[in-house]
DNA sequence: ATAAGTGCAAAACATTTGCAGGCTT
DNA sequence: AAGCCTGCAAATGTTTTGCACTTAT
């Protein structure tokens, strides 16, 4: 997604255009490794040293409400961000936090297999894989 | 699971029985409703009032540890506890937040063609479907 | 008797909120 | 010009930690 793209989905829906949202924007859309809000804070300093963390955190939440990005609840005590609102399955090592996203067709045709076989709706999913990484076995 | 089976499971990791450690452990294995820490331990302190905080924290981290239950991070601020170790899919609620477990044969058996397709051993899952529930909508 | 567990309170984190000043429209 | 957005700081909420006392072994 590119400059012009976010810039007309933020006046659509009534929100104006400023320097933070559109770097945090393509910050966390850019990004495939599901960071963290502090790891997002961290990095963005290095290029807009007095962002803060209050921004930070707000436009995150934006970036959800306009479905651009997911939030997803680990029990590190940390809440990490996807840009991938497609089915997929999250790939995370047990043992260093890695995550990367698995994608596939046959993923999505047995998914919904099960989807239709329990007979509702779903408004969105979640699906991790919880296992040891590469690097880490 | 009965009283027996979780004093055994205790004495043989080197755990000491307690008091507090059977309610919470008996509390916890009985709820279907993944219910958060705070839920816990408001609900404990009915039955115990002198129960601790702490020790609420410290002995869900012992069963999870002890892999009896399953620590659930949802991005509502909130870490939820499941005692079903097996595979079933979280149904979650969007409006009202209520979770309720879904099994089937023929979950399991998509499971396993999924995860033979990514080829790797899982150590564990985790499968929500966000819906509105029959309540909300 | 000893070591581990408990309760309490403080500390450490993570996130949200309120507000004065600045920037987009 | 008006109102939204930002940065800062304080407030809130959750989880962890340290320690003296108690209890299980």
């Amino acid at each position: 997604m590119d400059d012009q793209e976010l810039i007309v989905i933020f006046r659509e829906n009534g929100y104006k255009v400023t320097t933070q949202r559109l770097a945090i924007c393509k910050f966390i859309l850019s990004r495939k490794d599901h960071p963290t809000t502090e790891q997002i804070y961290q990095e963005l300093r290095y290029e807009y040293p007095t962002i803060s963390l209050g921004t930070n955190y707000k436009t995150l939440h934006l970036l959800k409400a306009l479905e651009l990005i997911q939030e997803l609840g680990f029990n590190e005590g940390s809440v990490r961000y996807d840009p991938d609102m497609e089915l997929h399955i999250n790939m995370v090592c047990s043992k260093c936090g890695k995550i990367t996203d698995y994608k596939a067709e046959n993923v999505k045709k047995l998914w919904c297999v099960i989807i239709s076989d329990i007979g509702i709706k779903p408004k969105g999913q979640r699906i991790d894989i919880y296992y040891e990484c590469d690097n880490c076995k």
